[in-house]
DNA sequence: ATCTATTAATAAAT
DNA sequence: TATTTATTAATAGAT
């Protein structure tokens, strides 16, 4: 239908094809509206180009998702099942990997154990010594880093009060050299002092936040 | 096209209207695949009859799934996604529940406690204590229970012998009896004795299947 | 189903 | 891309 007739195969000019694909898209759009219409039909019609470009129509008495449902049915095929049981399956091992650690954990607290019988009873004390044995490791190593922090907390005090009594006695002598310097216009040498006073003598704790990290 | 114009309206005449639609259908899967050929495109057709016949093309270099897979991202539409995300949801919920416990089980197994401080470490330690509690009594009253299963055996055993050293003089007896009157033509008596032996001389376990319940 | 007169679709040209 | 038009294809109604 048309100039000529053509042959039902791949339009190999691009620009033809295009053309031709247009013209027919339109072409099927307005069958699928018509035997919609004639005949009380539900279609639906979903067409892409090899651009990419969809087009497509659905009987307006229903919805894609009906006709799918319906599709599904009648056919027996699978469509977006395949999905859904993936998920499921997903869902149905996560909860048994779920119910069989809540099994475990309860077991651990103590709980539910009346269903084991002995040798299960003698691994899950063996577990939980374990457990135990490594738990205590780590405080005890975590009291004796406590025990390390006050050491030096005790030292800073220490070193705090010297520091104290250092800056005290610096000051009695400053006052008294600088009174005696007054006298004689040396005002400037005493700014010289200071300027020199040792720095550190105020001492910061190590690892200022070592107790929050504990 | 035909003998005469026809408007696009329903066809009230059902069997007429059968025959269009039956005639139209071909027509339109035809175009469907000729587009498909001509142009490169990617055609689902999905058509049912008023009478819930189904017919459907699509085109053999894709699937059903894949086109309504593409026509999800393209035109945005819904469609399943209602089903799947609430069956995502789950998931996500199921494997934060799963990782969760998979943390409290290493740490009640003494592995990745690195993290923790010193309070809950603690906390750790109590629980732990509490399941080997729990445990150590349950295991008490398994040892109980096989010690009262073991004496059970034991007397068991003390019967048994008893038992057969009684059936072993009643059937010296009864051979003795027996050959006195046999004698006499009394052999029916004897049969008399033996229907009436004690029955219960056997002692059975008391719970026969004790052990394998422990 | 098949036939066929007629309309509808469309290929090629513009 | 849209329109035109010659030609083929689809199909309505008949058989």
């Amino acid at each position: 239908m048309g100039r000529g007739k053509i042959e039902i195969k791949r339009i190999e000019n691009s620009s033809n094809r295009q053309v031709t694909y247009s013209k027919r898209k339109n072409g099927i759009l307005k069958k699928a509206k018509e035997i919609t219409v004639l005949c009380d039909a539900q279609v639906s019609l979903i067409i892409f180009a090899a651009s990419g470009k969809m087009h497509d129509y659905i009987s307006p008495s229903t919805t894609l998702i009906d006709i799918l449902e319906r599709y599904h049915k009648t056919s027996g095929k699978r469509l977006w099942d395949a999905k859904h049981e993936n998920l499921n399956g997903e869902i149905e091992r996560l909860k048994k990997e779920n119910d069989s650690m809540q099994i475990e954990l309860r077991h651990l607290k103590g709980e539910d154990i009346n269903s084991l019988n002995y040798k299960e009873l003698m691994a899950l004390e063996d577990a939980l010594e374990t457990g135990l044995v490594s738990v205590r490791e780590k405080q005890k190593f975590l009291t004796k880093l406590m025990d390390v922090y006050r050491m030096f907390r005790r030292n800073d005090k220490i070193l705090e009060e010297e520091n104290r009594e250092l800056n005290f006695l610096w000051q009695q002598r400053l006052a008294v050299e600088g009174s005696r310097e007054m006298e004689n216009g040396f005002d400037q040498s005493v700014r010289d002092y200071n300027s020199q006073m040792p720095f550190a003598f105020r001492v910061q704790p190590m690892q200022p936040n070592l107790q929050e990290r504990i």
